[in-house]
RNA sequence: GGAGGGGUUCCCGAGUGGCCAAAGGGAUCAGACUGUAAAUCUGACGCGAAAGCUUCGGUGGUUCGAAUCCACCCCCCUCCA
Protein backbone atom coordinates (compact mmCIF):
# COMPACT_ATOMS: atom_id res chain seq x y z
CA UNK A 1 0.00 0.00 0.00
CA UNK A 2 2.89 2.71 1.11
CA UNK A 3 5.30 1.68 -1.60
CA UNK A 4 1.96 3.03 -3.97
CA UNK A 5 1.72 6.56 -1.46
CA UNK A 6 5.58 6.98 -2.75
CA UNK A 7 4.97 6.44 -6.06
CA UNK A 8 1.79 8.99 -6.18
CA UNK A 9 4.28 11.35 -4.22
CA UNK A 10 6.58 11.25 -6.76
CA UNK A 11 3.93 11.30 -9.69
CA UNK A 12 3.01 14.52 -7.97
CA UNK A 13 6.34 15.94 -8.07
CA UNK A 14 6.31 16.02 -3.86
CA UNK A 15 9.47 14.31 -3.26
CA UNK A 16 12.44 16.34 -3.59
CA UNK A 17 14.80 14.33 -1.39
CA UNK A 18 14.75 10.75 0.98
CA UNK A 19 16.90 10.02 3.34
CA UNK A 20 16.94 6.07 3.47
CA UNK A 21 15.74 6.15 0.11
CA UNK A 22 16.35 2.01 0.10
CA UNK A 23 14.94 0.94 2.88
CA UNK A 24 11.51 3.59 2.93
CA UNK A 25 9.15 1.94 0.92
CA UNK A 26 9.92 -1.75 2.52
CA UNK A 27 9.40 0.02 6.13
CA UNK A 28 6.24 2.07 5.25
CA UNK A 29 4.54 -1.29 3.72
CA UNK A 30 5.35 -2.63 7.11
CA UNK A 31 2.43 -1.55 8.85
CA UNK A 32 1.60 1.35 10.38
CA UNK A 33 4.68 3.91 10.86
CA UNK A 34 4.72 7.48 12.59
CA UNK A 35 5.84 10.75 11.10
CA UNK A 36 6.17 13.87 12.08
CA UNK A 37 6.27 17.94 10.72
CA UNK A 38 7.70 20.77 12.64
CA UNK A 39 5.37 23.79 11.88
CA UNK A 40 7.41 27.20 14.27
CA UNK A 41 5.32 29.60 15.20
CA UNK A 42 6.81 33.12 13.86
CA UNK A 43 3.25 34.42 13.45
CA UNK A 44 -0.58 33.95 14.75
CA UNK A 45 -0.97 31.81 11.25
CA UNK A 46 0.50 29.98 8.76
CA UNK A 47 0.77 30.82 5.54
CA UNK A 48 0.11 28.85 1.88
CA UNK A 49 3.48 27.86 2.02
CA UNK A 50 2.82 25.47 5.16
CA UNK A 51 0.13 23.62 2.79
CA UNK A 52 1.91 21.25 1.64
CA UNK A 53 3.66 19.42 4.54
CA UNK A 54 0.52 19.70 5.69
CA UNK A 55 -1.35 18.06 3.01
CA UNK A 56 1.00 15.47 2.78
CA UNK A 57 1.08 14.57 6.60
CA UNK A 58 -3.37 13.96 5.46
CA UNK A 59 -1.33 12.00 2.70
CA UNK A 60 0.38 9.39 4.73
CA UNK A 61 -2.97 9.64 7.06
CA UNK A 62 -4.86 7.95 4.29
CA UNK A 63 -2.58 6.01 2.84
CA UNK A 64 -2.57 4.43 6.97
CA UNK A 65 0.56 6.07 8.67
CA UNK A 66 0.36 8.19 11.99
CA UNK A 67 0.85 11.99 11.56
CA UNK A 68 2.39 14.00 14.51
CA UNK A 69 1.64 17.82 13.33
CA UNK A 70 4.18 18.88 16.11
CA UNK A 71 4.07 23.03 17.21
CA UNK A 72 7.42 24.92 18.06
CA UNK A 73 6.76 25.91 20.86
CA UNK A 74 10.89 25.77 21.84
CA UNK A 75 12.20 26.06 18.42
CA UNK A 76 10.28 29.51 17.78
CA UNK A 77 11.90 30.80 20.57
CA UNK A 78 15.21 30.17 18.98
CA UNK A 79 15.00 31.02 15.45
CA UNK A 80 15.83 28.61 12.22
CA UNK A 81 18.62 30.28 10.29
CA UNK A 82 18.31 27.55 7.57
CA UNK A 83 18.89 30.01 4.12
CA UNK A 84 17.73 32.68 5.75
CA UNK A 85 19.85 35.85 4.95
CA UNK A 86 19.92 37.23 8.17
CA UNK A 87 19.92 36.93 11.60
CA UNK A 88 16.30 37.37 13.13
CA UNK A 89 14.41 39.56 15.92
CA UNK A 90 13.49 37.65 18.91
CA UNK A 91 10.01 37.05 19.89
CA UNK A 92 8.71 36.78 23.69
CA UNK A 93 7.95 33.64 24.92
CA UNK A 94 3.93 34.83 25.77
CA UNK A 95 4.23 36.06 22.02
CA UNK A 96 5.23 32.67 21.09
CA UNK A 97 2.78 30.94 23.09
CA UNK A 98 -0.09 32.89 21.65
CA UNK A 99 1.43 31.29 18.61
CA UNK A 100 1.39 28.23 19.15
CA UNK A 101 -1.89 28.23 20.36
CA UNK A 102 -3.63 29.34 17.26
CA UNK A 103 -1.23 27.22 14.99
CA UNK A 104 -2.41 23.77 17.02
CA UNK A 105 -5.74 25.26 16.32
CA UNK A 106 -5.01 25.69 12.78
CA UNK A 107 -2.87 22.67 11.76
CA UNK A 108 -5.42 20.41 14.07
CA UNK A 109 -8.20 21.14 10.55
CA UNK A 110 -5.81 18.87 8.28
CA UNK A 111 -5.68 15.83 9.89
CA UNK A 112 -7.58 13.53 11.20
CA UNK A 113 -7.78 12.88 15.46
CA UNK A 114 -10.35 9.90 15.24
CA UNK A 115 -10.18 6.31 14.90
CA UNK A 116 -7.31 3.63 15.31
CA UNK A 117 -4.12 3.15 15.36
CA UNK A 118 -3.15 6.41 13.49
CA UNK A 119 -5.37 9.04 14.94
CA UNK A 120 -3.24 12.35 14.52
CA UNK A 121 -1.21 13.87 17.24
CA UNK A 122 -0.05 17.46 17.87
CA UNK A 123 2.63 18.20 20.10
CA UNK A 124 4.58 20.92 21.39
CA UNK A 125 8.65 20.43 21.72
CA UNK A 126 8.68 22.86 24.65
CA UNK A 127 7.06 20.09 26.30
CA UNK A 128 10.38 17.85 26.35
CA UNK A 129 12.77 21.15 26.28
CA UNK A 130 11.55 23.58 28.73
CA UNK A 131 12.75 21.63 31.66
CA UNK A 132 15.86 20.18 30.08
CA UNK A 133 19.06 21.80 32.00
CA UNK A 134 21.82 23.36 29.82
CA UNK A 135 24.70 20.87 31.51
CA UNK A 136 22.42 17.84 30.66
CA UNK A 137 21.83 19.29 26.77
CA UNK A 138 25.41 20.17 26.28
CA UNK A 139 26.11 16.69 27.82
CA UNK A 140 23.83 14.43 26.32
CA UNK A 141 23.28 16.12 22.75
CA UNK A 142 25.85 18.60 22.39
CA UNK A 143 28.56 16.27 22.37
CA UNK A 144 26.69 14.08 19.47
CA UNK A 145 27.33 17.12 17.33
CA UNK A 146 30.63 18.10 15.48
CA UNK A 147 30.41 21.57 14.98
CA UNK A 148 33.12 20.72 12.07
CA UNK A 149 30.14 18.82 10.24
CA UNK A 150 27.05 21.84 11.14
CA UNK A 151 29.68 24.38 9.50
CA UNK A 152 29.39 22.26 6.20
CA UNK A 153 25.64 22.37 5.82
CA UNK A 154 24.57 24.52 2.41
CA UNK A 155 21.57 26.15 4.67
CA UNK A 156 23.75 27.99 7.07
CA UNK A 157 26.49 28.74 4.90
CA UNK A 158 26.06 32.47 3.52
CA UNK A 159 25.49 32.90 7.09
CA UNK A 160 28.79 31.87 8.16
CA UNK A 161 31.12 33.04 4.53
CA UNK A 162 29.08 36.33 4.24
CA UNK A 163 30.84 39.19 4.51
CA UNK A 164 28.60 41.75 6.48
CA UNK A 165 26.10 38.65 7.78
CA UNK A 166 27.07 36.50 10.72
CA UNK A 167 25.35 33.81 12.81
CA UNK A 168 24.40 33.91 16.75
CA UNK A 169 25.22 31.17 18.69
CA UNK A 170 21.00 31.02 19.35
CA UNK A 171 20.17 30.67 16.37
CA UNK A 172 23.54 27.84 15.20
CA UNK A 173 22.03 25.86 18.06
CA UNK A 174 18.88 25.80 16.28
CA UNK A 175 19.44 22.56 14.13
CA UNK A 176 20.74 20.50 17.07
CA UNK A 177 17.26 21.63 18.63
CA UNK A 178 15.22 20.11 16.09
CA UNK A 179 17.17 17.17 16.01
CA UNK A 180 16.76 16.43 19.77
CA UNK A 181 12.44 16.57 18.60
CA UNK A 182 13.39 13.94 16.00
CA UNK A 183 14.94 11.99 18.28
CA UNK A 184 12.45 12.47 21.29
CA UNK A 185 9.73 11.76 19.12
CA UNK A 186 11.45 8.49 18.30
CA UNK A 187 11.67 7.68 22.07
CA UNK A 188 8.30 8.76 22.87
CA UNK A 189 5.52 7.67 19.69
CA UNK A 190 8.22 5.64 17.99
CA UNK A 191 8.19 8.37 15.26
CA UNK A 192 10.51 6.99 12.20
CA UNK A 193 10.36 9.46 9.62
CA UNK A 194 10.37 13.66 9.17
CA UNK A 195 9.14 15.21 6.36
CA UNK A 196 9.51 19.02 5.67
CA UNK A 197 10.84 21.17 2.73
CA UNK A 198 13.14 20.80 1.57
CA UNK A 199 14.96 23.65 2.82
CA UNK A 200 14.71 21.42 6.10
CA UNK A 201 17.10 18.80 4.61
CA UNK A 202 19.98 19.70 6.88
CA UNK A 203 17.98 19.60 10.05
CA UNK A 204 16.10 16.23 9.27
CA UNK A 205 19.42 14.74 8.46
CA UNK A 206 20.76 16.56 11.53
CA UNK A 207 18.07 14.10 13.17
CA UNK A 208 18.04 11.30 12.28
CA UNK A 209 21.82 11.23 12.92
CA UNK A 210 21.14 11.71 16.17
CA UNK A 211 18.43 9.44 16.30
CA UNK A 212 21.00 6.85 15.50
CA UNK A 213 23.35 7.77 18.20
CA UNK A 214 20.74 8.18 21.26
CA UNK A 215 18.58 5.58 20.61
CA UNK A 216 20.09 3.17 17.91
CA UNK A 217 17.39 3.10 15.69
CA UNK A 218 17.33 3.66 11.90
CA UNK A 219 14.75 6.80 10.85
CA UNK A 220 13.60 8.27 7.70
CA UNK A 221 13.72 11.88 6.37
CA UNK A 222 11.51 13.48 2.62
CA UNK A 223 11.56 16.71 1.94
CA UNK A 224 9.57 18.46 -0.69
CA UNK A 225 10.23 20.61 -3.26
CA UNK A 226 9.97 24.52 -2.92
CA UNK A 227 7.05 25.83 -4.77
CA UNK A 228 8.02 27.49 -7.72
CA UNK A 229 6.18 29.88 -10.61
CA UNK A 230 6.65 29.61 -14.06
CA UNK A 231 7.21 33.50 -13.84
CA UNK A 232 9.74 33.39 -11.44
CA UNK A 233 8.58 35.64 -9.05
CA UNK A 234 7.79 34.23 -5.58
CA UNK A 235 5.24 32.10 -4.67
CA UNK A 236 2.18 33.17 -2.25
CA UNK A 237 2.58 36.47 -2.53
CA UNK A 238 0.50 38.85 -3.95
CA UNK A 239 1.10 42.62 -4.40
CA UNK A 240 -1.61 42.88 -1.39
CA UNK A 241 0.75 40.32 0.31
CA UNK A 242 1.17 36.77 2.04
CA UNK A 243 -1.61 34.73 1.75
CA UNK A 244 -2.20 33.38 5.05
CA UNK A 245 -4.52 30.44 6.23
CA UNK A 246 -6.76 32.28 8.36
CA UNK A 247 -9.59 33.91 7.56
CA UNK A 248 -8.93 36.73 9.64
CA UNK A 249 -5.90 37.58 7.65
CA UNK A 250 -6.91 36.38 4.24
CA UNK A 251 -10.51 35.80 3.48
CA UNK A 252 -11.90 32.54 2.13
CA UNK A 253 -13.21 34.70 -1.11
CA UNK A 254 -9.60 36.54 -1.45
CA UNK A 255 -8.14 33.01 -0.48
CA UNK A 256 -10.19 31.74 -3.92
CA UNK A 257 -9.35 34.35 -6.04
CA UNK A 258 -5.56 34.08 -5.33
CA UNK A 259 -5.84 30.13 -6.60
CA UNK A 260 -8.43 31.14 -9.39
CA UNK A 261 -5.69 33.80 -10.99
CA UNK A 262 -3.00 30.59 -11.18
CA UNK A 263 -1.04 31.36 -13.97
CA UNK A 264 -2.01 28.72 -17.04
CA UNK A 265 2.04 27.23 -16.98
CA UNK A 266 1.72 26.25 -12.71
CA UNK A 267 -2.19 25.34 -12.36
CA UNK A 268 -1.63 21.35 -13.59
CA UNK A 269 1.67 21.10 -11.44
CA UNK A 270 -0.67 22.84 -8.20
CA UNK A 271 -3.37 20.50 -8.70
CA UNK A 272 -1.12 17.83 -8.30
CA UNK A 273 0.55 19.66 -5.29
CA UNK A 274 -2.03 21.17 -3.25
CA UNK A 275 -5.34 18.66 -3.81
CA UNK A 276 -5.74 15.06 -3.23
CA UNK A 277 -7.70 14.59 -7.01
CA UNK A 278 -5.89 11.49 -8.73
CA UNK A 279 -3.03 12.13 -10.86
CA UNK A 280 -5.14 10.68 -13.65
CA UNK A 281 -7.82 12.82 -13.19
CA UNK A 282 -5.15 15.88 -13.21
CA UNK A 283 -3.86 14.77 -16.45
CA UNK A 284 -7.26 14.30 -18.24
CA UNK A 285 -8.27 17.72 -17.47
CA UNK A 286 -5.22 18.89 -18.57
CA UNK A 287 -6.19 16.86 -21.52
CA UNK A 288 -9.54 18.54 -22.18
CA UNK A 289 -8.26 22.33 -21.62
CA UNK A 290 -5.89 21.71 -24.38
CA UNK A 291 -8.30 20.65 -26.61
CA UNK A 292 -11.01 23.08 -25.83
CA UNK A 293 -9.39 26.87 -27.12
CA UNK A 294 -10.56 29.13 -24.65
CA UNK A 295 -10.31 29.40 -20.60
CA UNK A 296 -9.42 26.47 -18.95
CA UNK A 297 -11.34 25.02 -16.18
CA UNK A 298 -8.08 24.09 -14.30
CA UNK A 299 -8.06 26.93 -12.00
CA UNK A 300 -11.57 26.88 -10.62
CA UNK A 301 -11.15 23.17 -9.95
CA UNK A 302 -7.78 24.06 -8.19
CA UNK A 303 -9.56 27.06 -6.84
CA UNK A 304 -12.55 25.36 -5.48
CA UNK A 305 -10.55 22.02 -4.37
CA UNK A 306 -7.82 23.90 -1.97
CA UNK A 307 -10.98 26.72 -0.15
CA UNK A 308 -12.58 23.74 0.59
CA UNK A 309 -9.32 21.94 1.97
CA UNK A 310 -8.41 25.08 4.01
CA UNK A 311 -12.30 26.97 4.76
CA UNK A 312 -14.61 24.26 4.26
CA UNK A 313 -17.58 23.68 2.70
CA UNK A 314 -18.89 27.42 4.28
CA UNK A 315 -15.90 29.14 3.05
CA UNK A 316 -16.16 27.69 -0.40
CA UNK A 317 -19.45 28.78 -0.71
CA UNK A 318 -19.05 32.31 0.57
CA UNK A 319 -16.07 32.98 -1.71
CA UNK A 320 -18.05 31.31 -4.66
CA UNK A 321 -21.19 33.45 -3.82
CA UNK A 322 -18.96 36.68 -3.80
CA UNK A 323 -17.59 35.58 -7.19
CA UNK A 324 -20.65 34.79 -8.74
CA UNK A 325 -21.77 37.87 -7.81
CA UNK A 326 -18.90 40.54 -8.89
CA UNK A 327 -17.63 38.80 -11.94
CA UNK A 328 -21.50 37.88 -13.52
CA UNK A 329 -21.72 41.69 -13.80
CA UNK A 330 -25.44 41.09 -12.79
CA UNK A 331 -26.47 43.53 -9.75
CA UNK A 332 -29.67 43.58 -10.07
CA UNK A 333 -30.28 40.23 -9.24
CA UNK A 334 -28.83 40.81 -5.73
CA UNK A 335 -31.22 40.72 -3.01
CA UNK A 336 -30.90 43.35 0.21
CA UNK A 337 -29.58 40.03 2.21
CA UNK A 338 -27.27 39.03 -0.26
CA UNK A 339 -25.21 42.36 0.07
CA UNK A 340 -25.70 42.07 3.66
CA UNK A 341 -24.37 38.71 3.05
CA UNK A 342 -21.71 39.79 0.84
CA UNK A 343 -20.61 42.00 3.41
CA UNK A 344 -20.43 38.88 6.24
CA UNK A 345 -18.73 36.54 3.45
CA UNK A 346 -15.68 39.17 3.53
CA UNK A 347 -15.84 41.07 0.49
CA UNK A 348 -13.99 44.68 1.61
CA UNK A 349 -17.11 46.87 2.64
CA UNK A 350 -17.24 49.99 4.67
CA UNK A 351 -20.27 52.13 6.20
CA UNK A 352 -20.53 55.76 4.82
CA UNK A 353 -22.35 58.85 5.73
CA UNK A 354 -23.05 61.25 2.56
CA UNK A 355 -23.00 63.97 5.27
CA UNK A 356 -19.57 63.17 6.28
CA UNK A 357 -17.74 62.79 2.56
CA UNK A 358 -14.43 64.04 2.40
CA UNK A 359 -14.23 66.74 -0.56
CA UNK A 360 -13.03 64.04 -3.52
CA UNK A 361 -14.17 61.32 -4.40
CA UNK A 362 -9.86 60.03 -4.83
CA UNK A 363 -9.97 60.22 -0.94
CA UNK A 364 -13.01 58.39 -0.85
CA UNK A 365 -12.01 55.59 -2.29
CA UNK A 366 -8.28 56.01 -1.21
CA UNK A 367 -9.61 56.14 2.36
CA UNK A 368 -11.56 52.60 1.63
CA UNK A 369 -8.53 50.57 0.78
CA UNK A 370 -9.12 50.81 -3.20
CA UNK A 371 -6.01 52.59 -4.87
CA UNK A 372 -2.65 53.38 -2.71
CA UNK A 373 -2.73 57.06 -3.72
CA UNK A 374 -5.08 59.71 -5.04
CA UNK A 375 -3.07 59.83 -8.31
CA UNK A 376 -4.18 55.94 -9.02
CA UNK A 377 -7.97 56.73 -8.34
CA UNK A 378 -7.18 60.11 -10.47
CA UNK A 379 -5.87 57.64 -13.29
CA UNK A 380 -9.05 55.29 -13.40
CA UNK A 381 -11.57 58.04 -13.69
CA UNK A 382 -10.10 59.15 -16.65
CA UNK A 383 -10.00 56.11 -18.36
CA UNK A 384 -13.48 55.37 -16.72
CA UNK A 385 -12.34 52.14 -14.70
CA UNK A 386 -14.02 53.39 -11.83
CA UNK A 387 -17.74 51.72 -11.82
CA UNK A 388 -20.09 52.84 -8.42
CA UNK A 389 -23.44 50.01 -8.80
CA UNK A 390 -22.06 49.40 -12.88
CA UNK A 391 -21.99 53.01 -13.60
CA UNK A 392 -18.66 54.44 -14.63
CA UNK A 393 -17.68 57.93 -13.27
CA UNK A 394 -15.30 60.66 -14.53
CA UNK A 395 -13.04 63.02 -13.61
CA UNK A 396 -15.52 65.74 -13.53
CA UNK A 397 -17.14 63.65 -10.57
CA UNK A 398 -14.60 63.84 -8.55
CA UNK A 399 -15.59 67.07 -6.04
CA UNK A 400 -18.61 65.79 -5.91
CA UNK A 401 -18.60 62.28 -4.15
CA UNK A 402 -21.65 63.04 -1.90
CA UNK A 403 -23.64 62.83 -5.80
CA UNK A 404 -21.81 59.58 -6.53
CA UNK A 405 -23.42 58.21 -3.07
CA UNK A 406 -27.26 59.23 -3.27
CA UNK A 407 -29.99 57.33 -1.70
CA UNK A 408 -31.76 57.20 -4.98
CA UNK A 409 -28.85 55.61 -6.51
CA UNK A 410 -28.23 52.89 -3.89
CA UNK A 411 -29.05 49.43 -4.49
CA UNK A 412 -31.95 48.48 -1.81
CA UNK A 413 -31.72 51.70 -0.21
CA UNK A 414 -27.89 51.96 1.20
CA UNK A 415 -25.38 50.02 -1.47
CA UNK A 416 -22.68 51.07 -3.73
CA UNK A 417 -20.86 47.91 -5.09
CA UNK A 418 -17.68 50.20 -6.07
CA UNK A 419 -15.43 48.64 -8.71
CA UNK A 420 -12.09 50.09 -9.66
CA UNK A 421 -10.12 48.31 -12.74
CA UNK A 422 -11.28 44.68 -13.37
CA UNK A 423 -11.06 42.90 -10.18
CA UNK A 424 -10.92 45.67 -7.39
CA UNK A 425 -14.18 46.06 -5.44
CA UNK A 426 -15.58 47.69 -2.29
CA UNK A 427 -19.09 47.46 -1.36
CA UNK A 428 -20.56 51.07 0.49
CA UNK A 429 -23.19 50.89 2.70
CA UNK A 430 -25.03 54.34 3.62
CA UNK A 431 -25.07 54.28 7.29
C1' G B 1 43.83 51.65 14.22
C1' G B 2 45.54 52.81 8.64
C1' A B 3 44.18 53.30 3.15
C1' G B 4 40.35 53.43 -0.39
C1' G B 5 35.05 53.01 -2.10
C1' G B 6 29.97 53.85 -1.03
C1' G B 7 24.88 55.35 1.26
C1' U B 8 19.65 58.60 -4.36
C1' U B 9 12.43 58.16 -4.62
C1' C B 10 9.43 50.23 -3.34
C1' C B 11 14.11 47.57 -5.59
C1' C B 12 18.38 48.05 -8.94
C1' G B 13 20.80 52.19 -10.72
C1' A B 14 22.12 57.27 -13.41
C1' G B 15 22.82 62.08 -11.79
C1' U B 16 28.57 66.07 -9.34
C1' G B 17 25.74 73.96 -8.41
C1' G B 18 20.27 76.08 -11.61
C1' C B 19 16.93 73.07 -17.49
C1' C B 20 16.01 67.75 -11.04
C1' A B 21 10.37 65.48 -8.07
C1' A B 22 15.51 63.64 -10.01
C1' A B 23 17.62 59.33 -16.59
C1' G B 24 17.03 54.09 -17.40
C1' G B 25 15.36 49.20 -15.89
C1' G B 26 12.33 46.21 -12.59
C1' A B 27 8.04 45.99 -9.49
C1' U B 28 3.23 48.10 -8.93
C1' C B 29 -1.55 50.46 -10.64
C1' A B 30 -4.88 51.62 -14.80
C1' G B 31 -6.38 51.11 -20.23
C1' A B 32 -6.49 48.11 -25.01
C1' C B 33 -6.39 42.88 -26.41
C1' U B 34 -8.22 38.41 -23.64
C1' G B 35 -10.06 33.82 -20.34
C1' U B 36 -10.87 38.02 -13.73
C1' A B 37 -4.89 34.42 -18.17
C1' A B 38 0.11 34.81 -20.68
C1' A B 39 2.61 37.77 -24.22
C1' U B 40 2.33 42.59 -26.36
C1' C B 41 1.15 47.82 -26.76
C1' U B 42 -0.38 52.54 -24.06
C1' G B 43 -0.66 55.67 -19.75
C1' A B 44 0.39 56.57 -14.46
C1' C B 45 3.95 55.91 -10.86
C1' G B 46 6.79 61.28 -3.69
C1' C B 47 2.05 63.56 -1.36
C1' G B 48 -2.10 66.64 -2.75
C1' A B 49 -8.65 67.73 -6.34
C1' A B 50 -5.72 72.06 -6.83
C1' A B 51 -2.77 75.93 -5.04
C1' G B 52 1.12 73.92 -3.23
C1' C B 53 4.08 70.83 0.08
C1' U B 54 7.98 67.29 1.35
C1' U B 55 12.54 64.11 -0.73
C1' C B 56 18.43 62.19 -2.49
C1' G B 57 22.14 58.55 5.32
C1' G B 58 22.02 62.62 9.67
C1' U B 59 23.06 67.62 11.47
C1' G B 60 24.89 72.27 10.51
C1' G B 61 27.17 75.64 6.84
C1' U B 62 28.57 78.19 1.90
C1' U B 63 25.41 80.22 -2.09
C1' C B 64 20.41 84.26 -5.11
C1' G B 65 20.07 78.78 -5.74
C1' A B 66 22.57 72.20 -3.34
C1' A B 67 21.12 65.31 -4.44
C1' U B 68 25.43 67.90 -6.27
C1' C B 69 30.36 72.30 -2.59
C1' C B 70 32.31 72.48 2.90
C1' A B 71 32.41 70.59 8.23
C1' C B 72 31.18 67.11 11.70
C1' C B 73 28.52 62.59 12.74
C1' C B 74 26.17 57.63 11.65
C1' C B 75 26.10 53.14 8.69
C1' C B 76 27.99 49.63 4.80
C1' C B 77 31.87 47.43 1.63
C1' U B 78 37.18 46.30 0.04
C1' C B 79 42.32 46.02 1.32
C1' C B 80 46.12 46.49 5.26
C1' A B 81 47.19 45.88 10.77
Amino acid sequence: MSSALLADLRARGLVFQVAGEDELPAWLDGGCRTLYCGFDPTADSLHIGSLVPLLMLRRFQDAGHRPLALVGGATGLIGDPSFKAQERQLNTPEVVSGWVEKLKAQVSRFIDFEGGENAAEVVNNLDWTANVDVLTFLRDVGKHFSVNAMIQKESVKQRLEREGAGISFTEFTYMILQSYDFSELNRRYGCSLQIGGSDQWGNITGGIDLTRRVNGEKVFGLTMPLITKADGTKFGKTESGTIWLDAARTSPYAFYQFWLNTADADVYRFLKYFTFLPVEEIDALERADAERAGRPEAQSVLAREVTRLVHGEAGLDAAQRITQALFSGELDELSADDFAQLRQDGLPASTIKVAELPETLTQVLVEAGMAASGKQVKDALGRNAVLVNNRALGWEDNAVPAAAFTAERALHGSYFLTRLGKKKYHLFELG
